[in-house]
DNA sequence: GTCTATAGCTGGATAGAC
DNA sequence: GTCTATCCAGCTATAGAC
């Protein structure tokens, strides 16, 4: 018998998507170096040991390496984003915006040059394909449709004039507002200590605070 | 009479603060198109007309060239924050909130390069000298205490846990967040029908709702 | 203070041998 | 699919004439 091509096809198949993926991880470590727009083709091939022009074969340019990293950012931070759905504290919805603030903070601060390139644009020139858009609004919506589900769940209220789906972005903008200023100012700085890290807490409760009836308990 | 000398000195000084002025100016200009990190010296010199080695006359490096613009921005900030503090309409809390943010956000968008480079760090390798960082606390100051006097003018309350310059920072956060999703995402769609821009007017609802106690007469 | 000239480097990307 | 060789472009920065 001859070899099977068609698993041969696929040993191949496994091996390129094994080498695209390494060039990926050694592209998030050079740029955590030497900042995102830092990211250089070169010093990626040399910590493959291969050269240059290896990584044509992979990739037809070094945009399309941003690209890349754009899109497994927000499918990594998906998954993220789920599992922490699935291991939301069962309660109040105190502690579970405070859990999903955490795990955003979090994220971010573990996967720093990943976070940069998804929520601010640090790269000139470079711009996030359709396809890849395409998959940060699939994240998007998604965290959208739980954010619905334990608002409801808790009858919180959205004030009149604000739609829900604006509730969420303002709560997503909340969210990386705390965590850009922490990145930009103390990056080193442990979050509990830190200037801005210290305020998700404090987020956490102006969020309640605002979209929760005062109970009537609280009238004397 | 010979030339007075000390004249003579003083038109030089002038002279050289002018094409220092200039040669940021021109800068600001490449960083808008080419991205606060595609900044290039050269490109610089070119617009202004001469070689780029006589830009070394003025600026002893590039990571200069970036400090200066850095200090730059938080000066023109704090003159814009005063602007708007003397320019503040009187009666509502939420009224003087909703024009500070607006104030914020044109900033931002009036100058996103340079508001990039003060809130983001964008440039691998740049990092704000100790003098250019003071000048951004001490703007940060100064905010903090308008921020304060408008709190105690209005008797807002800041709820327990929460120093009222942990408010102040809060209050930046959320203006960043929205304003750096907005810079990000819909650069170019005017404010009020942008996705995030449209939030500011609900963010100054959160917190005056957050901060302020509910009204006696809303029960029953 | 401006220039020419140039060092010195790094980068992205392609052609073509193997 | 990897390599060598190379192109070409751009950049920061310095030396030294004028």
């Amino acid at each position: 018998m001859s070899s099977d091509p068609l698993t041969s096809d696929a040993i191949q198949e496994q091996r390129r998507q094994q080498m695209r993926d390494a060039i990926l991880q050694h592209a998030l470590d050079v740029m955590e170096e030497r900042g995102v727009a830092g990211l250089s083709l070169g010093e990626v091939a040399r910590r493959l040991g291969v050269k240059t022009p290896s990584l044509y074969e992979y990739f037809p340019n070094k945009k399309a390496v941003y690209d890349a990293l754009f899109r497994m950012g927000y499918e990594q931070f998906r998954l993220e984003m789920r599992r922490l759905q699935e291991a939301l504290p069962d309660g109040s919805m105190r502690a579970r915006l405070r859990s999903i603030m955490a795990g955003f903070f979090t994220f971010a601060l573990e996967n720093r040059a990943l976070y940069q390139l998804m929520f601010e644009r640090p790269v000139p020139g470079f711009v996030p394909s359709e396809e890849s858009l395409a998959v940060s609004f699939g994240m998007l919506n998604e965290s959208y449709g739980s954010f619905t589900t334990a608002f409801i769940e808790n009858s919180l209220q959205v004030p009149e004039g604000l739609s829900t789906a604006q509730a969420h972005d303002l709560f997503i903008a909340v969210e990386h507002g705390i965590t850009a200023l922490h990145l930009a100012n103390e990056p080193d700085v442990p979050p509990a200590e830190s200037r801005f890290g210290s305020l998700l807490d404090a987020a956490v409760d102006l969020l309640i605070r605002a979209w929760t009836d005062i109970p009537q308990e609280d009238i004397s």
